[in-house]
DNA sequence: GGTTGTGAAACGATTCACAGCT
DNA sequence: AGCTGTGAATCGTTTCACAACC
C-alpha cells in the first residue's frame, strides 16, 4: 500500500483524540454546574474530581484544545465553558428527530438534558396512526410518511431512532437518505450505514451483561477464599469503574 | 479498575481484557439470532459481520475465552451461547431494582431485553408517595423507604438508577449500604462509590454531544473546504464510525 | 481447500514527572 | 510556591500475518 491510511492533517492538531472527545461533555457538565455556584477559577485537581476523571488525563485532553489555563492559577471557569461548548459545536442550534415513540421514544422526548444543550426536538415520528397528532412532551407526533419532508423541511442532520428492532435499520436508512449523518440508535441492532455516517448506539441489556460479568467474578473471589472483601482503605475512590459509554433500551411503540 | 490490586490469581488466564468484556453481549446477540434460525456452525468472518467488528478482533477475544473453535470449520453456535451466557454469568437469575420511575424509569421496567438475558426486575422503587403500589409494566411501584428491605430481602447486588440527578448519589448511598455493588447510572452526575463497586453510566445527552462534535466537524470541512486531502474520494474508512464500540443484531424477546 | 489461534508489530490512550510560566 | 502543559514511558487494544490444524 504506497497511500495508506490518509488522515493525518500533518499541519495543525485539528486530531482531537476520540477519548478526549468523550470526556469533553463531561467536563462541561462539571464546568457548568461551577459556573452556577459563580466559582471562578478552577485547577485541574478540583476540575478533575468534579468530572470523575484524574487530574493529568484531563490537562492532557485540555492540551488538545488549546492553552486555555494559567500557570499557577487554573482555567477561567466561563472561558473553559465557552471554549468547549465551542469546540463540541453547542454554540449552534441541533434539531434532532425522536423516531419511535413508545415508552423510551417518550422518555427521551420528555428528557430535559436534550433541549438544555443545544439540541432541539425539532419532530417526534412514528409509524403508528393511532399516534398521529397526540402531543408527548408538548410536541404533536407525526406520522412515519413524513420523515423525509420533516428532515428536510427542519434541516435535521441528527436522528434518534428508538424503534423496535426490526423497524431501526428501515428508519436507519430512510433518515439517511434524506440527509441526516449522525444517528443515535437505542435498538438493539447494527446498523449499517453509508461512508460518513455516524452512528452510536446505547443498548440497556449490554451494559448489565458487562456489570453481571463483574459481580460474577466478586462473587467468585469472595467464595474461593481470599477475604470477603479485597480489603481497601479508601472509601471513596476516583476510578470506580464508571461505565465508558451508555446503553440504554427499545421499546415497544404499541 | 475499580477492583484492588488483588486480581492476577497467577495460575492461568482469568484476565479477560475490559474491552473483550464489553463485546461479548454484542457475540452472544449475534449468535442467539443465529441460534434461532437454527444454523449450527459460524466462521469468525460471518459472525464478526454479524456483531459489526472485524475478524481478527473477534478470533482474539475468543481466544480469551478458550479455544471454542474448530480449524477449517468455524465455531458451533450452540455451544458458543453457552460459553459466552456462562463466562458473562448469564446462566444465573440476577435480581436488579429500578430505582426511580420516572419516564424513563418505566421505560425501562418495559424494557423486555431486560427480562430475556438473566436479568428479571425484582422490585420498582420511587420516592413519590402517589406512585406507591401502582404497577409499572405489571410490577406495584414501592416506595423509597422500603428500598433497604426490598434489596436484602431479594438479595438484590444490581440496581438502576434513574432517579433525577440531584437525588442520585444518595440513592446510591443506600443502595451500597444496603448491599448492592453494581449499579447503573441513568442520572447525569458522577457517582462516588467505594472500592469493589462498580459504576457504569448511560448519558444521553453525552451521546448527542459526541455526535454534535463530529457533526460540526463534517460541516466545517465540507464548507471551508480545508483539505487536508485534495484528492482521495471517500472521506472515511473501513468502519463507520459506530459507537463506542461496534453494534449488534436483534434478539427482541417476545 | 478453509479457518482458527496467536505471537509480534502497530497504534492509541493513560500516566509519569518535570520544565516552564505566573 | 503553585499549577499548567507536555515530552517520554507505560500500558492496553487492535491489527497483521502466518503457523497449526481440520
Amino acid at each position: 500500500m504506497a497511500t495508506g491510511r490518509t488522515h493525518r492533517p500533518a499541519t495543525r492538531s485539528r486530531g482531537i483524540p476520540e477519548a478526549t472527545v468523550a470526556r469533553l461533555p463531561l467536563y462541561l457538565r462539571a464546568l457548568t454546574a461551577l459556573s452556577e455556584r459563580s466559582v471562578p477559577t478552577v485547577s485541574s485537581e478540583e476540575l478533575a474530581a468534579a468530572a470523575g476523571v484524574n487530574s493529568a488525563k484531563l490537562r492532557k485532553d485540555f492540551s488538545y484544545l488549546g492553552s486555555y489555563g494559567t500557570r499557577g492559577v487554573g482555567y477561567d471557569v466561563e472561558y473553559l465553558v465557552y471554549q468547549i461548548s465551542r469546540e463540541l459545536g453547542l454554540t449552534q442550534d441541533w434539531p434532532v428527530v425522536i423516531v419511535g415513540i413508545g415508552n423510551l421514544g417518550a422518555a427521551l422526548a420528555n428528557y430535559g438534558g436534550f433541549a438544555s444543550r443545544g439540541f432541539r426536538v425539532a419532530a417526534l415520528i412514528d409509524a403508528d396512526p393511532a399516534l398521529t397528532g397526540k402531543p408527548v412532551a408538548g410536541i404533536p407526533v407525526q406520522h412515519a410518511d413524513e420523515l423525509e419532508k420533516i428532515i428536510r423541511d427542519n434541516g435535521v442532520s441528527i436522528g434518534v431512532i428508538s424503534t423496535p428492532a426490526g423497524a431501526a435499520q428501515q428508519v436507519c436508512d430512510r433518515l439517511v437518505a434524506a440527509g441526516v449523518t449522525s444517528i443515535l440508535n437505542f435498538a438493539p441492532t447494527v446498523l449499517t450505514v453509508p461512508d460518513g455516517v455516524d452512528v452510536r448506539k446505547v443498548d440497556l441489556s449490554i451494559e448489565l451483561q458487562i456489570l453481571a460479568f463483574h459481580e460474577q467474578r466478586k462473587a467468585g473471589e469472595e467464595a474461593v477464599g481470599k477475604g470477603p472483601l479485597p480489603q481497601t482503605a479508601a472509601g471513596r475512590d476516583e476510578s470506580a469503574d464508571q461505565g465508558p459509554d451508555g446503553d440504554v433500551p427499545a421499546v415497544m411503540p404499541a
